[in-house]
DNA sequence: TTTAAATTTGCAACCGATTGCAATAATTTT
DNA sequence: AAAATTATTGCAATCGGTTGCAAATTTAAA
């Protein structure tokens, strides 16, 4: 069983002073070049290896950004985190990563674990029934930057790093009515979400836009998970056949394909008698058929992005600080689910 | 902006010491239970937070487990980890999650980050492209226990906790032969990885005792991928109609879903001209039609034997040291992309 | 009541890297 | 050659808990 080589090791090594190893091993200009070849190579030879928490304990930066997200389980996220991963490794941050699994409770704790871990700042997704955001006081009480990504807070001083939902939103409606699509249905996620608060907008704006009065039954309002999307086709299969929807946009892929295989299977033909549209670009939109169209979320830039916008404030930039809103492009993806041969 | 408050902080307004109050913070027994309550409530009065890295620096212990995966985008790994995540809050775990994508290069990365983050111990399922684990060598020089879970590594003396994919795979394949059907593929993944060298052995021992002979065009190895179950089944499509399978099992549902669309896009009849089993039971089986036969991989329970397993380790109980390997039941879930009316 | 035993609490030396300031050595300048 | 700079290196305090051992206090036994 090895024992960890220290700076004092390889002082005593060198004939030198652990402050010079120290400075040594961050190749200090104030330093000999010289020496510090010698303390690498020793370093080296010798397997030193960094010792973050006296190092932490000593400077108060732990070189670790915390991450707290919904949910990893979907391309989306896995794409944020890579392009998140790419950015900070290139500044030498670590990340921790964790999930809330869509509750408040665990987001809390992850929180609590995160600021305990001292991270030098904190990238949020907030979870769908986060109301309060008192959980982050300790960060803003110590200046400690949060950035919000995808799902912000609304209100919330930091910056968030966003896609329009709005926009998108009303682009994709828009679209279903170019299909030829008058009676179009909206599946919702939670409304206290501003990202799903946001894509009712655009969809009620496109509406609007087209002379389509808005429905009130048209509007189904969900967790958009895989259960709510049968329950949703379920919900459509009650309506009296002249009342069906012509066309449905959901606020995510998940429930859009779960619902579409539902109507499938129930003999409703797809994008004939209801169009799809959906939101993300989940793997799943390609898998489904008729493949779904729906909106390419760009997850990796979204990532880097709020990665950077982090370092930028931990390095105490103020041009950044005022900069409380960084809107990405998204764009539609048109598939064979909403295609009508018009 | 707060100052953090430390121990030295509650001792001097409790007249206590240092040791008293670190003591009374972790519920010492051998402090008078009325001073333990006094220094509880008031650390929570003034706000006091743990400092891991004075801790770890001192106590050699970070109360931190790494966990190293090829890929968090999966139903399965997700179930995985929050099984993990489950087990290790309740023993004062934290973990550190980073994925490697599959890529030997990321996962080297990942583990020499965990080993310089002092993780107590490693979770990992080694990346496809894997060929040696000299890159955990540190952990092991250092009595650092490691665990692999899922995909584990030939030859290593690691406990692992894994399912019997070889039984698994030939339930399945089995399955498609009472089935009726005699001329069966088999979609594999790399390899050099157990876990898909025991699903083909299943595979081919199910084949044996039913006296079919195993047919070399019947094999097909691929990363299992989108594409993979792609170009597969345009492998089966350009084979002489005769000599096309009239099943396949795919060592996962990812490749298997895609196959399977794509030969339907092209006409094919599932099951009845070509039966499909996948592996995982991720939520795309559940979404393409008809539904997708495939095993139930017990991965909340893999995550949660795993970290005890780990924690047992640390605890240094040998009993379990000398468990090399912990093997957890599957299932076969029949849905009806295999069941044919015979 | 005295003594022994058990219960509580404190002392002080760590853990390993960092950094302001001082000291020494090497170069330049006068 | 002496003085002034500049380049290198070292001293020593510091970060905030932890823990073996001793000291002090309380309780039980004699």
């Amino acid at each position: 069983m090895h024992k960890y080589v220290t700076i004092y090791d390889l002082a005593r090594e060198l004939n030198l002073s652990p402050a010079t190893v120290s400075r040594g091993l961050k190749k200090s200009a104030q330093l000999n070049k010289h020496t510090v070849q010698r303390i690498l190579d020793k370093a080296a030879t010798m397997g030193y290896r960094h010792n973050n928490f006296a190092s932490s304990l000593r400077s108060k930066r732990t070189q670790t950004i915390g991450i707290i997200v919904p949910r990893l389980n979907s391309n989306f996220m896995t794409s944020v985190l890579a392009g998140m991963e790419d950015m900070a490794s290139k500044e030498d941050y670590h990340l921790i990563i964790s999930q809330s699994l869509e509750k408040n409770e665990l987001e809390k704790n992850n929180a609590n674990t995160m600021f305990n871990k001292r991270v030098d700042g904190l990238l949020i997704s907030i979870c769908a029934d986060t109301t309060d955001i008192t959980h982050l006081q300790p960060f803003f009480d110590r200046n400690i930057p949060v950035v919000f990504f995808d799902r912000s807070f609304p209100g919330v001083e930091s910056t968030s790093v966003v896609i329009d939902n709005e926009e998108a939103a009303y682009k994709a409606t828009r679209h279903l009515i170019e299909q030829g699509c008058k009676k179009i249905m909206h599946l919702a996620g939670n409304l206290n979400r501003d990202v799903y608060a946001d894509r009712l907008k655009g969809y009620k704006r496109a509406l609007q836009e087209n002379n389509i009065l808005f429905n009130e039954p048209y509007l189904y309002v969900s967790a958009l998970k895989e259960q709510d999307g049968i329950n949703a086709a379920e919900y459509i299969l009650g309506m009296p056949k002249k009342d069906r929807p012509d066309a449905v946009f959901c606020a995510n892929d998940m429930s859009a394909v779960h619902c579409m295989v539902h109507l499938k299977q129930q003999g409703i033909k797809i994008p004939d008698d209801i169009a799809f549209a959906g939101f993300n670009n989940d793997a799943v939109s390609r898998m489904v058929e008729p493949a779904l169209t729906t909106v390419d979320y760009p997850g990796h830039s979204i990532g880097e992005v709020a990665v950077t916008c982090l370092i930028n404030l931990l390095k105490g930039d103020d041009t950044i600080k005022n900069t409380n809103r960084i809107i990405l492009r998204s764009s539609l993806l048109t598939r064979a689910s909403s295609t009508r041969k018009l």
